[in-house]
DNA sequence: CTTTTTTTCTCCACTTTTCCCCACCTTTTA
DNA sequence: TAAAAGGTGGGGAAAAGTGGAGAAAAAAAG
């Protein structure tokens, strides 16, 4: 029975709540609010403010008459939805971004070089296989 | 075991009205009226007084000779309504409008840069799967 | 014009969700 | 091994969302 000391897999409560693990946490500032968005595979986008707003600064002069650009602004920044972190250090995701992940009862945190990801861990570890990543033109 | 927590899904009543979700109605102001026009696609655009009069400002210079303009600026002001947020934080929305955005029971909640939106939930997920979007020009 | 009918507006009541606690168990740290 | 910190669950108050009744206003009919 494998023993359950894996600090990146965290248990989602009924109410849509998930613990932030603490070595993600520390990378943020106390009261820091979160932005929570579709990731463009099946899993959460989190961003810090700051690194939202650098986003949105980025895409702001984007032609939205062009569909699509309009769409791929869409698809990111339309369900954005900002949280708070709560006294125990957890935030609530929206529904719209549970059901997106495909998340039910436990989630797998991820961190990527300005955000962070939230998948549900069947399908993350499906994903990323070594047979099925291609490591071609990554510069170790 | 799915749970219906999904804050973008509002439902429309017998006569037409819609409930902000907070998170939107937050980034009003009190008692602020709002334009709804014709979307570009299958949904409504919502902008605020003061956004749509900035459109307005844009294109006050427009060539209405040019056919093609002129067509373009009927369809998004030709049929633009003002509408006030009731004591519940809901708007009416007009007829012609929910007929063009395919509307009926319940609709879904879109933030944009300079508006927001609302869908058929349908429709919308149709068009916004991300196998449908072009993400090559988003900075992330 | 007045009366009747329809539509719109405003308010009230009920249900669901969110927020803010506290309690408790587990894991890490000293 | 004890103390502190991390993670999980749940209760209850407050806020958000929803439906509907009745008043007011507008439109239609006589």
């Amino acid at each position: 029975m494998e023993k359950k000391r894996n600090n990146r897999i965290h248990q989602i409560d009924e109410k849509g709540r998930v613990a932030i693990p603490v070595n993600l946490r520390r990378q943020l500032r106390f009261g820091e609010t979160l932005v929570l968005t579709k990731g463009i595979e099946k899993c959460i986008f989190v961003f810090t403010q700051d690194e939202w707003e650098k986003f949105l600064e980025r895409v702001k002069d984007f032609p939205l008459w062009d569909e699509e650009k309009r769409r791929a602004i869409r698809y990111i920044s339309g369900e954005a939805e900002e949280v708070e972190i709560d006294g125990q250090g957890r935030i609530l995701i929206p529904g719209h971004l549970l059901s997106h992940a495909n998340l039910d009862s436990s989630c797998f945190f991820v961190k990527m070089p300005r955000w962070f990801e939230i998948w549900n861990p069947l399908t993350y570890a499906e994903i990323h296989k070594p047979e099925n990543i291609n490591f071609r033109e990554i510069p170790l």
